[in-house]
DNA sequence: CTGGGTGCAGTTTTT
DNA sequence: CTGCACCCAG
């Protein structure tokens, strides 16, 4: 099969669907690095998807002569959802081509290396199993920030003068509100937390130099310390977060095993990675660059690399621009290609919006100085529309009022009329966005009200407000319950310090429930006798045995049928196994402690914070060293944090519902008429951009040592290209929410409006 | 429509 | 503490 053969099968002559000139370019690339710029809606993960299928069918072209074996290539994405969606693209493709060819069904496209990069480290280091990576336990942010709090010196310690010398060379870590480098006491313990694993994992996504920073001396060289530091309490408790994860891939790469893996044996068997294919690589950082550049090491470097510069919006988890904007370079340091030889692809043509969006879209991001200095964006054509859309009329309009409860009126009854008019089928077809969905005054509150003022129901699944649930406040208050019955130590004030705010409306809750749900309250009170029966003794129960017992009983039973709740109900239990899972240190020796058997004496396996044991003093309880840590550590964490709903997998919106969404929720999404709000938003520096500065002097790759625009300027980039990636979501209409003040004064997201924009004087 | 004073609320996100 | 939203005066 040739690539024009294999078009015509995907693609059938005289349908409606065919790859344009420019995409059927990129899937004839021959070989070597390709560096692929596609814009908004411009089909890019459909022409990723017809490269794989290229590789794995055409066996008879000038730009291709043999088959490329399915475990030989790797594919990448950013996010599961995204891995998913191509996975089921390749295989939709595929069952066309079977249907023409039945022989190609031999080829087992399950072998294909397709996921997301970390998924993509976790199976290999567990296939080949890699010694650094033998029973590891792979930490998600919550269990990691439990980890540092529990082992690390600078947070445990008590010792405020070296603490407060080290933040004050890391001041920007926290918010004013939080901490400021004047004062005489550290900062507090969850805030110090967060900041250090920022720092730590930022280390590693960054590639910086640890030697570097030691050799620089003061507040770096006890930094370059506790990296160290941590990277041993990792390993000595068999544990993993996700930036070392791909730390301990990249030194698996360069291990005799990791190059067999790579490079393959010479046997037909195994020919190792040929070919090495990146979507979304705007969000790469530096450490992800080198893995895929060791991937690709091998001559003739088949790395296809696609994504909009433009779009680049995880800069707080390490993702640059840079390494998208300088690929050239970047193939020149690690592959001594030059620069000019490197193929550059420009993929402009959209498909998804009105011609009047693009239009606004393009000229909005080349509308700013900063957008054209060098090294601000690759160089492209602009933005074109190819899409057809039956009637001729203005597709960007601006909605305006005196104050927001006005604006979130006027919005809501344009929604209203949308559908009253039938100029939409479905509510969903109505989008908000926003840059924070918190159902606050200044955020989604107004316009969720508004809203359901005119009977609209709303979908926000991400609104932070995970703690105020009634069932996740039902569960932990019934743990509460049985713990701690009674309240005797929340009560107690010698301990005043470790119970959170909201401790109390828990068991209210608790009590409330228990009120109509005798089951549950007769084993609470069943549990409470049981452990008075036995002080001191361990319970035959852990923490996680208990969560799943409460699960069983009403009204969690029957929660677990409501999909919204059983969504919250199984990410509790997931905080409560990271939980319980945590291994309790020895206070004498620092390691972890060991659980003996009675009978025989032997190390039986370590203790972890899900074990608990009945109080010798306090009949009834759970001792009190383990109850203080609950409150304090478990408790205040998820009470203090604000978890996000976790996104149900397959429904991306509701029908019937408006939904609103962050920015970057909707990356990747399109909606016929998208409304974006929150438009008096200013640049503001973070502590991703001073982390980048800071570290950007200590690459550990020096031929790769990113010049970084000044701290102000990129956080000016990623504001208009946050707001970049919200307009362009639109199909069909754009309409900006502001009030007066907004469009007065023209901050960053109106900063270029054109006098083409149709003001809109009344709802449509 | 603009400028100043007062009052209140208080990021985004993924592996 | 900052900075946006709002209100009122000019």
């Amino acid at each position: 099969m040739n690539v024009q053969q294999l078009l015509d099968i995907l693609y059938p002559p005289g349908g409606n669907k065919h790859l344009t000139p420019d995409q059927e370019g990129i899937v004839r690339h021959p070989s070597g690095p390709a560096w692929v710029l596609a814009g908004p809606g411009s089909g890019k993960t459909e022409v990723l998807t017809v490269i794989v299928l290229r590789l794995l069918y055409v066996d008879n072209d000038p730009v291709q002569g043999a088959r490329v074996p399915p475990e030989s290539i790797i594919v990448t994405t950013f996010t599961e959802k995204a891995a998913r969606n191509l996975e089921d693209r390749i295989s939709q493709h595929r069952a066309k081509l079977v249907a023409v060819d039945p022989s190609l069904a031999e080829i087992d496209i399950s072998k294909l290396r397709v996921g997301t990069l970390h998924g993509l480290c976790n199976d290999l280091l567990q296939e080949f199993r890699a010694p650094n990576y033998q029973n590891v336990r792979l930490m998600d942010q919550f269990e990691q920030a439990l980890f540092v709090r529990e082992h690390m010196s600078l947070i445990k310690q008590k010792n405020p003068l070296a603490e407060i010398s080290f933040w004050q060379q890391f001041p920007w870590m926290f918010r004013p509100q939080q901490w400021k480098p004047t004062y005489t006491n550290p900062p507090n313990r969850w805030n110090s937390t967060h900041a250090l694993v920022s720092i730590l994992n930022r280390l590693v996504e960054d590639r910086v130099s640890v030697p570097g920073l030691r050799a620089t001396g003061g507040q770096l060289h006890v930094l370059a310390d506790l990296y160290d530091e941590y990277v041993e309490h990792l390993i000595n408790n068999y544990r993993c977060d996700f930036s070392q994860l791909q730390a301990r891939f990249l030194d698996f790469l360069k291990t005799p095993v990791g190059r067999a893996f790579r490079d393959g044996d010479g046997t037909p068997g195994n020919r190792g990675i040929e070919w090495v294919l990146v979507d979304e690589y705007q969000d790469t950082n530096p450490i992800q660059e080198e893995i895929y550049f060791q991937l690709a090491d091998r001559a003739p470097h088949n790395l296809v690399v696609v994504g909009d510069d433009d779009q680049a919006m995880y800069r707080f988890r390490g993702g640059s621009v840079e390494c998208m904007v300088t690929f050239d370079d970047a193939c020149q340091a690690f592959l001594g290609i030059p620069k000019t030889n490197v193929s550059k692809y420009d993929l402009v043509d959209n498909f998804r919006s009105h011609s009047d969006i693009v239009d606004f879209f393009d000229e909005y991001i080349r509308a700013f100085p900063v957008m054209r200095k060098p090294g601000a964006r690759t160089s492209k054509p602009s933005i074109t529309a190819k899409k057809v859309v039956p009637h001729t009329y203005p597709a960007v309009g601006t909605l305006s009022a005196g104050k927001l409860d006005d604006l979130a009126d006027a919005f809501a009854q344009t929604v209203r009329g949308l559908i009253d008019n039938k100029i939409v089928n479905d509510p969903s077809e109505c989008c908000l966005l926003l840059k924070s969905t918190k159902e606050s005054p200044h955020n989604a509150g107004k316009y969720v009200a508004a809203l359901r003022d005119q009977g609209l129901d709303v979908y926000n699944p991400r609104n932070k407000a995970f703690a105020e649930q009634e069932e996740v406040q039902g569960l932990l208050g019934a743990l509460l319950a049985v713990l701690d019955p009674n309240r005797r130590y929340a009560a107690d004030p010698a301990n005043a310090n470790m119970i959170p705010a909201g401790e109390q409306e828990l068991r209210d809750t608790y009590t409330r429930l228990a009120a109509f749900n005798p089951d549950l309250a007769a084993y609470v009170a069943k549990a409470t006798a049981a452990i008075s029966a036995h002080p001191g003794d361990p319970l035959d129960s852990n923490l996680q045995d208990i969560a799943y017992y409460l699960l069983s009983l009403e009204p969690f039973s029957s929660w677990q049928q409501d999909p919204v709740r059983r969504v919250r109900l199984a990410q509790l239990t997931k905080l409560l196994e990271a939980y319980s899972s945590m291994p309790v240190l020895d206070p004498t020796t620092g390691k972890p402690k060991e659980m003996v058997s009675k009978k025989t004496g032997k190390v039986v396996g370590l203790i972890s914070r899900g074990f608990l044991r009945a109080s010798g003093h306090f009949p009834g309880e759970v001792v009190g060293a383990w109850l203080g840590s609950f409150y304090h550590l478990f408790l205040g964490y998820v009470l203090a944090a604000g978890f996000d709903d976790d996104e149900d997998d397959d429904v991306i919106v509701p029908p019937g519902m408006v939904p609103i969404m962050t920015m970057h929720q909707a990356k990747g999404l399109e909606f016929p008429f998208v409304f974006v709000g929150h438009l008096g938003e200013n640049p503001q520096v973070s502590a991703s951009h001073e982390l980048e500065t800071l570290f950007s002097a200590y690459p550990a790759n020096p031929a790769r040592a990113f010049t970084r625009a000044p701290a102000d300027e990129r956080a000016e980039m990623d504001l208009i290209r946050q707001y970049y990636v919200a307009y362009s979501r639109a199909k069909y209409a754009l309409i900006l929410l502001g009030t007066n003040s907004h469009f007065a004064k023209k901050a960053v997201p109106l900063g270029p409006v054109r006098n083409w924009v149709r003001h809109l004087t009344q709802p449509l």
